[in-house]
DNA sequence: GAGTTTGAAACT
DNA sequence: CAGTTTCAAACTC
């Protein structure tokens, strides 16, 4: 009855504007919960562009495999602008999950015990094709779904066709509602902030965090019990869990995983998690080891760049770490790319994008010089002839055989002092610029597009040929960092292997 | 579906 | 801040 009222209420899912009738820091902080953090943060916009591009890349790349298409993204949720649903940030992540990565795993998996479907169904998982469903359902009795125990409530969602008791979290007891979300912010201003986020920091703080870490005692991290297993990242030092097993190289996980096949699209995603995280720079207690890739080299000869410093991280990171039981972890990548390389990548593509312009407007120079030349046929443009139409003609050539080796050495140039001279570029040129026109990039002398040009966008030939110089560029990138990241998983692989081996031996 | 376990939230 | 209670999700049978 409360259900099908709410839903007839509700069509689409509402979200608690918290910041409704409070301060600001209070609007901030509500304003925090269930939103999605990707889009507002230029680094983490970032991410999501990489990740959704590595998916296609990862896909493109597979295109002949015999995958069936699976990663299919629900519909979604109309919401008040600039609000997503809680559990975006899982499906964006997992982008990458599911089946383009899983025939690296050394084995195939046997399913030993099948997730039922009612825990699919607690999972918000779609028992067909696996993809997550809609909002969560709570089953809250006595809080009238006002506490944080909801997860509708603490997701900033109002109910909507849960299966809750006498809930409060609807519009129509909206004055209820404020009464519960200002206490609890009162107790805790943090309350309504996600507790799974991208980092703030960026660089120093790797790409995903739990912001407060779980507080695990028999679960062994490695159960939804876990707020860390759940979100689908490792545990980090932020964790007062006991007995953790949820890091990188854990045995009883890797057990885990390869019993239960279908959390190998959370090992994944957790993977690629851990990619951001390591990407993306690393928190100060994972030091990173002294070797980043360098993206002048090629991957044929990654093991230069893979250093040999590499040593097995787990081991080094217990070591490093003033609690021995808590064992850190650290991402194939991790260390390896860091925000700078990402940035300078990204004004790397737009340089690329810039020089194509130019090229393209040199080249258009040129042909209308010719075709004055021709229409006049006057002997005065010959024997006065500068050569600047060959001279364009020469720059084009020059700017495009230069393409590769600017794009080798701007990788090193991190001033940004080489983008100049640019021109209006594409939308999906400046959709890979990530939204940092406020910084690096449109500091000074981008014009936005006219008018004109911009009703020509996306029809021109020479924005398709731009993009595909922008793409290919990325693509050739994600190879390179897919290669390296395998080449380090192997090293820590048999670095293990190598550990456990000679530990063995050296029991007996 | 009922009962148990678990850990976060709430409370003292 | 630590200990306890409450709560609802996750899990087991």
């Amino acid at each position: 009855m409360e259900q099908s009222e709410a839903a007839a209420a509700a069509p689409v899912v509402r979200q608690l504007d918290f910041s409704v009738g409070y301060s600001a820091s209070t609007k901030a902080n509500a304003l925090a919960k269930g939103v999605l953090i990707l889009p507002e943060h230029p680094q983490a916009q970032l991410q999501s562009k990489l990740l959704a591009l590595a998916q296609s890349q990862h896909l493109h790349a597979r295109a002949s495999s015999s995958s069936p298409p699976q990663t299919k993204l629900p519909p979604r949720k109309v919401v008040a602008p600039h609000k997503s649903p809680p559990q975006e940030l899982p499906q964006m992540v997992g982008l990458l999950k599911s089946k383009p990565i899983a025939p690296r795993l050394a084995h195939p998996v046997k399913p030993v015990k099948t997730e039922s479907p009612r825990s699919r169904e607690r999972c918000n998982i779609d028992s067909k094709d696996g993809t997550p469903k809609k909002q969560k359902q709570c089953n809250c009795k006595n809080s009238r779904c006002l506490k944080l125990y909801c997860e509708c409530f603490a997701a900033g969602s109002y109910c909507d066709n849960c299966n809750c008791i006498n809930c409060h979290n609807k519009i129509e007891h909206e004055a209820d509602r404020k009464g519960s979300i200002d206490a609890i912010l009162e107790r805790n201003p943090n309350a309504f902030t996600p507790k799974i986020a991208n980092s703030p920091h960026g660089a120093t703080d790797g790409g995903v965090e739990h912001k407060k870490g779980c507080n695990c005692k028999k679960s062994g991290c490695l159960k939804r019990y876990c707020e860390c297993f759940q979100a689908n990242i490792l545990c980090s030092d932020k964790c007062k869990c006991m007995d953790c097993k949820n890091f990188e190289g854990s045995e009883e996980k890797k057990a885990l995983l390869q019993g239960h096949p279908e959390n190998q699209s959370m090992s994944i995603q957790q993977a690629a998690n851990s990619a951001i995280n390591g990407a993306f720079g690393t928190p100060p207690s994972r030091k990173s080891r002294n070797h980043q890739i360098d993206f002048r080299e090629t991957c044929s000869t990654s093991s230069a760049y893979c250093s040999p410093l590499s040593v097995h991280v787990s081991k080094l990171a217990a070591s490093m770490t003033l609690e021995p039981s808590k064992p850190s972890y650290r991402a194939p990548l991790a260390g390896i790319l860091q925000l700078q390389h990402v940035k300078d990548f990204c004004r790397l593509l737009v340089e690329v994008s810039a020089e194509a312009a130019e090229s393209f407007s040199e080249e258009k120079k040129m042909i209308k010089n010719s075709m004055d030349v021709s229409a006049t046929e006057t002997s005065v443009a010959s024997s006065h002839g500068d050569g600047k139409g060959d001279q364009s003609q020469h720059d084009s050539l020059r700017l495009c055989g230069n393409h590769e080796n600017r794009l080798q050495t701007l990788l090193s140039e991190s001033d940004g002092s080489c983008i100049q001279n640019r021109r209006p570029l594409s939308p999906e040129t400046l959709a890979l610029m990530c939204d940092e026109q406020d910084t690096t990039f449109l500091s000074t002398s981008m014009p936005p597009p006219t008018t004109t040009e911009s009703s020509t966008l996306g029809l021109n030939p020479f924005y398709v040929e731009q993009e595909r110089l922008v793409l290919t560029r990325f693509r050739s990138f994600l190879n390179r960092l897919i290669t390296c990241g395998c080449i380090e998983e192997t090293k820590i692989g048999w670095e293990a292997n190598k550990d456990s081996c000679s530990s063995l031996s050296s029991d007996r």
